[in-house]
DNA sequence: AAGTGGTCTAGACCACGAT
DNA sequence: TCGTGGTCTAGACCACTTA
């Protein structure tokens, strides 16, 4: 375990477990350093990893100081990979519509970076937050890396079989989102009707090497739509 | 001008100006750290900054690749404060329809930790993009932080008063979205129908020392709503 | 003036990828 | 094996806040 990143971890959990509020104060780096036995250098980037999370912001001349949103049962957008962590603090489950083995999309060839020849894993899934319908999700997989899924893996974790399972390292996403109506398959799917709003979000998933390796497509459920950002800077 | 930061600029407009594409090789570390005559661990702060902004993505043992994606007309969700850059690059235009200063509704005063006996200045104005409604907005500025605005300054861009004219440092922002329908007054001032979907955002601005000087209510129209998400890890 | 975080350096050593 | 990025150090100096 790298220190930073420990020092990081430590740091997050002291928050959580002495439930500590907006604009309560942490020890000063100095003190930081001297508690972990490491170089400035390397408390610094923790902290840089926490403010980037939004789980801290640092005032030169004054302190470093713990941030936190009042609002409970909001999403986070950024908060890893799909639902990773969100996994453990709602109730998720899934119920699968779909899996096979089939050649791409024109769309998901190209979001994908492959051949309309290649081979991809194609998942279409219905997920639930608290027994209430959450989205549903339609994904490819680029089989030429997740070399292969079955319905037990995909009613898990997803991800986690990724990273654990295959042993992948997951970079980074980009995500594309659109309002608009639902249509009618949808919405049965949803239990919703036609023409209710919808979040649409197109995201592309990328190893650490930049390879794309999952495309998915997920409509949600307006209703249990709520989701939060944090931005820095 | 911090030099990690130049480098950065430096850097973006390279990739920017020679059309570079995504998995682009980007000079190599040690190079970098000659051309721009600095140290290792500077020329690793600006690239982090470039990670982060979603504009680079390294490869150890490999190289430091560039990081787009293809889609054009989307709206970043993290892209600094509110439009600021975004007014460079799309055509945006605001009409103000209330302007003054009050006490702040319950809501409001949570969310920028003051009293409702406390001034905040009000503003709601319609923003619109080529020529199109985007969104219709509610803000609520703490007035002792933002100390005077007028019709001319709510007219074009808020966020450049506030750092250039006032030179406050705007810090982090929590943004917190949701998807619903249209209420007839909403449906109104953006030229569509009660009932149709719409995206509703609530943000709270904060200054770098933590404290919160806006919290602004969002609606927007649907059919210019496509916005995008660059997550790292 | 004292305290606190931020920038920058020079260099050692490590982990991963390409070949 | 060699090149590349990643971690970590010890320390100098700077910029901002607090009192």
């Amino acid at each position: 375990m790298l220190k930073y990143q420990h020092i990081a971890d430590e740091l997050e959990h002291y928050i959580e477990e002495h439930k500590l509020q907006q604009g309560d104060k942490l020890p000063v780096l100095q003190d930081l350093m001297v508690q972990f036995g490491v170089s400035k250098s390397t408390v610094t980037k923790a902290l840089e990893l926490l403010e980037t999370k939004g789980v801290i912001f640092q005032v030169r001349g004054s302190g470093i100081f713990v941030r936190r949103h009042k609002r409970k049962g909001y999403i986070s957008l950024l908060s890893t990979q799909g639902f990773k962590k969100v996994l453990e603090e709602f109730q998720i489950t899934s119920k699968v519509i779909e899996l096979d083995i089939r050649k791409p999309t024109k769309e998901a060839a190209l979001n994908l970076n492959v051949s309309v020849d290649d081979d991809v894993y194609y998942v279409k899934r219905i997920r639930y937050i608290h027994g209430q319908s959450l989205c549903l999700e339609e994904s490819y997989f680029n089989k030429s890396i997740i070399t292969y899924l079955n319905n037990e893996i995909i009613t898990e974790s997803i991800f986690h079989y990724i990273t654990e399972g295959l042993g992948l390292n997951v970079g980074f996403t980009d995500m594309f989102l659109h309002v608009d109506k639902l249509t009618e398959e949808e919405a049965d799917y949803l239990g919703l009707k036609k023409g209710d709003p919808k979040l649409y979000v197109e995201s592309i998933f990328h190893l650490t090497n930049g390879q794309p390796f999952d495309f998915s497509k997920v409509t949600y459920n307006y209703v249990q739509s709520q989701f939060f950002v944090q931005a820095v800077l």
